[in-house]
Parts: C-alpha cells; structure tokens; sequence
DNA sequence: CGCGCAGTACTTGTATACAAGCATCCGTCG
DNA sequence: CGACGGATGCTTGTATACAAGTACTGCGCG
C-alpha cells in the first residue's frame, strides 16, 4: 500500500510548554521547600485551585506528583497534607546523595571543562559574599553540587536525588536560619580545589565531611523543633485546626 | 476559647485503599516494563480509558506518574506514547544503582538479620532453579538486591533506584530472552558469599563486576536491537501509524 | 458538666463536558 | 503526477458535576 506521503517527519518541537499544572506544580513545591506551606499544614485542593485561580485538575495532579516525592500525604476523603519531616527519610536521602556524589567523584575526567570550572568558580566566589540571605546561599549550594556532577558527566544524576532530597532539604534550610553558611561554603572551597588538583582520595574525604557536616546539622535542629518533625508511626492528621504545633 | 473535645485523635488508618488509580497504575507500569507495551507505541487516554473500563481521570493521573519515571513521554495536543530506551537514562541508572548498592556494602552491620540472610539464601536456591522463566528470575533479581540493601539498613533506598532504573531494566529485559540467566546467579552467589564472610572489599568488586556484566549485556542488545533504542536528540513520534520498527 | 448521636459540611476519587491545538485526510490546483 | 490547503478527527489540558466517605458541630440526655 503505497503512501503518497512519506517523511512527512514532523518533528514534535519542544514539550515544554507552559501549561497550568506545571505553574501549579512548581509553586507548590517551593512553598513547601521553603516552609512557607509548613510541615503538617493541611492542603485543600478547593482552596488551593480557587487561591491559585484554576481548578482542581492541576492542582490534583500536581499533588500527586509531590506525593510521590514524599512531600506531601493525600489521605481518601480525609484531606491531603503537607508532610512532616521523616528522619528516616533525611537519613535516606543523606545516604543517596553521599553514595551519588562520593562516586561521582571516581568519575571525573583528566581534563575538566573549563567552562564548568569557570561557572564553579564564580558560584564559590558569591558563597562567600558577605549579606548573603538564606534562600541565595541555598540556590548557590544546589548549583554547586550539581555542577560538580556536570563535571563527572553525571548531570542528570542530580535530579534523581533533587527528587529524594526535601526531606532533607526542609530541615536544612530551618537551620541555616541560625548557623551562619559560612563553614560550608569552605567546604565547598576545599572540595573544589581537591578536584581541581587531581586528587579524588581528598575530594572523596572532604566531600564526605561536607555531607556529614549537613546531616549533622539537620540532627540539632530536630531538638530544637521537634514539632516539624514526624513521630514514629503514622502521623495524625487533623482535618481542620491545623494544630501542629501548640 | 476552650473547646470541649479534646484529643479526639482519630489516627487515619491506612491510607493504602484500593483505588482505581493505583491499579490502572500499576499495570501500565508492568505492561511498559514487560515490554507488552513496546518502546514507541501510543497512548490514547481515551483508548486505555476504555480498555481498562474506567474514566480518563485515573488513566491521565498514570500517565503523569509513569511520565516523572521517565517510561512515558506526553505531548500535549499531539499524544502520549511509551518513551524508546535512552542510552543515556540506561547509563544514569547504571551510575545511580551502582553507586547506591556499592556504598550500602560499606555500611554492613557486623551482625547480619538471620531472617533476612535466610530469605537470601532461598532466594539464591531458586535462581538457580532449570526451567526458570525470564519474568521468574527477574523478580528473584530485584529481590536479591532489595534484600542486600535491607541487610545494610538502606532497603528504601531501594524505591529510587527502582523508579530510575526504568530503562535499564526494559533493556535487559530484552537481552535475557537470550542470554541464559545462570551467569547472573552465579555472580550473585559470588556477592552473597562474601557479604556473609564480612569481605567488603571482595563484596564490591564482586557487586560491582556484576552490574557491568549487566550493563555490558545492554549494549550488546543495543547494537542487535537498535529500534527500540532512542536516536540522538528528540525522538519523533508519530500519532497514528505505529511505525515503531519497521 | 460530660457524653452520645445524628446532621451537616467538607474531603478526595471518578466521570464527564468543553477548549485549544496538531496531524491526517482528501479535494483542488498547477 | 506532485504539491498545496482547508476540513475533519483525534489528542491532551482544563473545568465542572457527581459519588462515597470522613470529621466536625450542635443538640438532647443522663
């Protein structure tokens, strides 16, 4: 059966098109990354959509999706809510990105693209700009370590343990309210030159300490506010009353 | 404002309900990754509605889920269509799970769970059962590595590499119809004996070999399969005419 | 004052209707 | 015969309606 036309190849451009769910989805999620939705937080997808001036379908499936990052609990005809940071999730999340970004490290290529390397260095320099908010030194951490990824070529790693890590993220960034980012900005100085020289045994030592530090950090705020945290076994969720804590 | 009930603490039971979305998930998942469902071929929402007996709420809601795993690929307005292999998601996965189960060997307790230890060994027992079907010996595979991890106390961590690894596995899939599995099982047996005897070091060479071998064998299927593969930049799909491979 | 029980309001899950956009088909024209 | 162009059908995105189920509220009772 011949086809008049064949070839007719059109190739389906780009997919990032900038759709309601998508909107939805990404302001979500940065509220509940920056605890302005705060851990235990009850989510209304009625009040979200007409709040957010759509309806409910993005907003559900929106939902969904931070569902299946674990930062958000959606019980049937209860309500869905935002979830409490699970240590045992932290600690899952330290795990996966210290295995990631130790092997990362056994990854890297004799010669380093130096247009990565430029864009490294510039971030470190803004790491150790005096005045640096909480939210900016956050941005520059991430792109830090993914970058570093970049230069092993294992970029697209990253987005794998991005999606694992805000459990982790949540109570790191409640704690860099009050310890100043200064030490792991150095961190990240000494990880940088390990691999600028060459030296993985170093990088691996200095990025492993790095890392530890951060979890460590993560276990002081849990004394400090233990409230944002989840208890063992199932949280309670109450519909109404949003009485997290006190 | 005191308030006459107090603690009312209904603890929300499971939130495991069977619902419709789940299932239609969960076998679009296992269709994708048998293979049923072949690299290329479309997706109507209104189709698969119809097929599974149900709206296109749940089968949409899959589709998001199985398009954040990287199985799925949906252009709006144009169709949703089963994702072809990508080389490149293969070799993230292979970095990923090999830098998750090398670094889980590390942290191995001094004494091992006999329980689980025992589930191993069964496990270990069928795989090298004749007459081992391919569907049969892959299940026992994830198995084995899931228990490895759990022998070290990271088992969860064992749901990302799972949802990343969605790509390696449909390629291996492939190849095992044709390569016999008892090589597989015998390395297991390599990495097993030497988690027993508290040999690290061996275990990781053992593991690690092991995952090569495996990643070696996908691309001996790429070279032997290459329309189920993914070509260099955006693939193109076409609504109708399946033309998948030939 | 405390408790129990029924009604009500709200929740998520699912189904359906409408909107906007792209690919295909087929007639027309060169 | 080949190429162009508009009508048509199908696609996904979004909005809305309905269903099933749960928690909260307030009344009546002991």
């Amino acid at each position: 059966m011949t086809r008049h036309t064949r070839y007719r190849g059109r190739v389906t451009r780009t997919n990032s098109r900038r759709t309601s769910r998508r909107a939805v989805y990404e302001t979500l999620r940065r509220k509940v990354l920056t605890l302005e939705l705060p851990p235990g937080a009850a989510l209304s997808e009625n009040e979200l959509a007409a709040s957010l001036g759509v309806s409910r379908t993005p907003v559900r499936e929106s939902l969904i999706l931070l569902v299946e990052e674990g930062l958000v609990q959606v019980f049937p005809q209860v309500g869905s809510f935002v979830s409490r940071v699970d240590p045992d999730k932290v600690a899952d999340a330290q795990f996966l990105r210290e295995a990631v970004e130790l092997a990362s490290l056994e990854d890297l290529p004799a010669e380093l693209d130096p247009e990565l390397v430029g864009e490294l260095r510039r971030n470190l320099d803004q790491q150790h700009r005096p005045g640096l908010t909480v939210e900016d030194f956050f941005a520059l951490d991430e792109e830090f370590h993914h970058g570093l990824l970049q230069l092993a070529g294992h970029g697209s790693a990253w987005a794998t343990v991005v999606s694992a890590k805000g459990h982790l993220d949540r109570a790191r960034r409640l704690g860099l309210q009050e310890t100043p980012p200064e030490g792991f900005a150095d961190q990240h100085v000494e990880i940088f030159e390990a691999v600028l020289s060459g030296d993985v045994a170093g990088a691996r030592a200095a990025m492993r300490t790095h890392l530890r530090a951060v979890f460590d950090d993560v276990e002081a705020i849990r004394e400090r506010s233990p409230e944002l945290f989840a208890s063992a076994s199932g949280a309670v969720p109450v519909r109404r009353n949003v009485v997290v804590w006190e």
